[in-house]
This record gives structure tokens, C-alpha cells and sequence, in this order.
DNA sequence: AACAAAACTAAACAAACGTTTAATTTAAAC
DNA sequence: GTTTAAATTAAACGTTTGTTTAGTTTTGTT
């Protein structure tokens, strides 16, 4: 006689979806980054995850609720796998090599996410609840922040540095190259996936690492 | 009892549009750079600019042409002001400095431009017209190569820089800064915007100044 | 087998979308 | 002052949008 949708679920305090809850999470995820929340219908996102319309509705409530879900249930993945990073006996400078490899090969797994949020974050339109991806931000800020005082206290790295901007440049790096794949596919002559992706893995992690250590050391 | 509307105009080779054409695109660049193009009405850009829906397809044809009216109209304030920099006698210190200064400044004038822009190549669902803004990047991107190649053989800059990927650096460490405002915004407790356009127009160029010195510099 | 809850569906809904139409007003030319 | 083209308008067009409804099928429990 009633029909109970559970929509519940949209607290997520349990965060547990069921197979289908997953693969529309899955489908969503990658239309959404390819088009656009906007550029994304309810239709688009039934049709290539092979269910029917009204289970969006069903599942999550709505779009917008779909949205918020998915950016909850990734936003957890971002955080970097530095627990161990930090016991082990390394020097500063192989310590932020590690760093920017663990952020270069998270960018690279989450770069649909990424461009979902930094698309939503700066757009006027929706305001999402930024706070957890902000706590995120602040948590591999500190892990930075204590390997470069390390090696400022180790005398290997230069005071007077702004640490504060140097996540910006390694992951703005990434992104802007990311962005202009297209054009730099052409200058570079990228033409496969496998080269595209081994530029990344070497030419431009390097170029990154170096950077920063270039930073690091500089004499102003 | 015909009407004709000078949808001719799409050709746009003279590119010469009216007072109320102007105040179209204005308003279509601040509204599609804040919601994005998908987000952003015709209704929402007519009220905007307080004309008639009509007039957006009267003028330009469609929403879309006028998308790729936009860009084609602002893509040609993007070529940096070089011409006079290369004649100048600074040391090739000095050049980095004023080059990245004219590249803050240009892309901190058209941040709204590079927003839809960017959004718009990364996206598989419009595929614009690119070729203008590539011949942009690249004419931007021998300008530096000649300041670098100078400093090589001057002997101030070292051997083995990745040229190519500097630009990325440069302009990815703004828009990363730009595009996660709000979380540095509390950070650094930039609660204005004069302090927030302050930071920008010292500490972060400055920074980015400095991190390009140090890999031009970098022993490795 | 019988029942109830959950999963799923086709159809309908109103609202918003981009665009066009037909008519009217404004502006310029003669 | 008349004529003619351009500018502007309100209304309507047919789609597409996100969501809901009402019903059916599936699933699990007793």
C-alpha cells in the first residue's frame, strides 16, 4: 500500500550502499566530471548505469542529494597514506620525493573527483559542505609542515620558506597540465594513453619534485 | 514584414559588436564563469543584462554561439605584453620576475575567462575551438624559452630545465590558489578583499617568482 | 503458501529550457 | 512626413528537466 523510500539513507552516517547505490555513485562520478553537474540529467545517469530514473530519486532523494553523497563517499580517499612515511629513516629530501609521488598518484586516481569538486567549490551556484574536503587540505599541510621543519632543522633546508603555498604548486602543476591535456598532448607528442601517462609518472613528477627541492634549498 | 536578424554576425570577422552586444557578453562571462555555461540561462543572462530573452538568439544566433563569441572575443587579451620586455636591458633574473608578474596580472584580469575556458576544454561535451587559445599558449611559451635560452648561455641559468612544464607551474599555483579561495581565505585570514588581493599581488607572486629562480638554479 | 517489505517500473507531472514567431516600436534615410 | 530597415517585445513553441505517483515484481520471513 505505501511505498518506504529510503531516503533515510541520505545521512550517510552509515555510508553503506548496496551494489546499485554504487554503480549509480560509479556512473555519476564520471558523467559529472566529464559534463558537468549541470551538463548531467537524471537520464543521462539511468541510462548508463542501466537503471531506471526514479531509483536516483529512490536511493539518494534527488540530484543534488546524489551529488553531496557522492563527494562524502570519495572526499575519505583523498587523505595521503603518510602514516608510514614519517617512521621511516629517510633524508628531507627523499622524504619529499615521497611526498609529492603519494600526491601526484592520489591527483592521479581521484582526477575525476578533483574536477567535480573544484568545480563545484568555486562555482556560486551550489554551496556544498567543503568542510571535510578543508580538513583534508589541513591534514596533508601538516604532514608537509613537519618534514620541511625536519629538514630545517637538519639545516638542509632553507628558512623563510612559505609552506603554506607550496601544496598549491605541486597539485596546481598537476591539474593545469591536466586541464590542457590536449595542448600538451600535441607540443609533447603524447598520442597514447601509455605515453600520456608515463609523462606524467616521470617527466612531470620529477619536474615537480625538483622544483620543490629547488625551492627548498634556494639562496634568495 | 521580414525580419532580419544579423545572426551574419556569428562569422564575427569583424568582430565589431554594438553597445548592447557588449553588455551580452559581459554579463554571459560573469554569470557562465560563476555557474558555469550549463548552469546559466538565456533567461538568466536576459534579466542580467536587462534585455529581452530574444535579443540573445537575435544577436548571436544561439547560446552556444554566443559561448564561442565570448571566447573568441577575450582570447585575444591573453597574448602577454612581451614585445617591449625583450628589448629591455635586464638581467635574465630581472626578465623571470617581469614575465611572471605579466603573467599574474593577465591571468588575475581574466580569471573569469580562464574558468569558463578551462571548464570548457576539460568537458567531452562541447568541443570549442581551441586553436586560438593553443597559438596563445604557445606564442606565451617561446617568449619564456628566449628568456631561459638567454640565461643558459649566460650561464646564470643551469642545463636541463623542463621549459615546457614551467608555464603549468606559474599559472596552475595561481588557479589552484584561486580556485580553493575559501580554504586559504580562513587560512591565512584573508577576510577582505584587499587582503585577499594583496596576498596575490606579493606573497604569491613572490612565491612563484622564487620557485622558478630555484629551478633555473638548481644544482642537481 | 501467505504475507510484508523492499525493489523496481512506466507514466505523468509541473517547471524550466532554448528558440521562434508575429507584432510593435524605434531610428534613420529620403 | 512618409518609407524602410533595424531593434525590441510578449507570447508561444516543442523539448527536456527533476521529481512524484501509483502500480507491479521481487525478495525474504514466517
Amino acid at each position: 500500500m505505501f511505498n518506504f523510500a529510503p531516503a533515510f539513507q541520505t545521512y550517510y552516517v552509515m555510508s553503506e550502499f548496496n551494489d546499485k547505490q554504487h554503480e549509480i555513485l560509479l556512473v555519476a562520478e564520471r558523467l559529472f566530471s566529464e559534463h558537468g553537474f549541470d551538463g548531467t540529467s537524471v537520464r543521462d545517469i539511468a541510462k548508463a548505469a542501466n537503471i531506471n530514473v526514479a531509483m536516483i530519486s529512490y536511493y539518494f532523494g534527488s540530484k543534488e542529494k546524489l551529488l553531496e553523497a557522492l563527494i562524502i563517499a570519495r572526499i575519505a580517499g583523498l587523505r595521503l597514506q603518510i602514516e608510514n612515511l614519517h617512521k621511516e629513516a629517510l633524508s628531507p629530501f627523499e622524504k619529499i620525493d615521497k611526498l609529492i609521488e603519494l600526491y601526484i598518484t592520489r591527483i592521479n586516481k581521484n582526477k575525476g573527483m578533483y574536477q567535480i569538486i573544484h568545480f563545484e567549490i568555486s562555482s556560486k551556484k551550489r554551496e556544498i559542505n567543503c568542510e571535510s574536503f578543508n580538513e583534508v587540505k589541513r591534514y596533508n599541510l601538516e604532514a608537509l609542515r613537519d618534514i620541511i621543519e625536519e629538514g630545517q632543522e637538519k639545516g638542509v633546508f632553507k628558512p623563510n620558506i612559505n609552506i603554506t603555498l607550496i601544496p598549491p604548486t605541486v597539485m596546481g602543476t598537476f591539474f593545469h597540465f591536466q586541464m590542457n591535456r590536449t595542448f600538451y598532448t600535441e607540443l609533447l607528442e603524447l598520442d597514447t594513453e601509455e605515453k600520456y601517462d608515463h609523462y606524467i609518472k616521470n617527466d612531470l613528477t620529477k619536474h615537480i619534485q625538483k622544483t620543490i627541492k629547488a625551492l627548498l634549498t634556494y639562496e634568495e
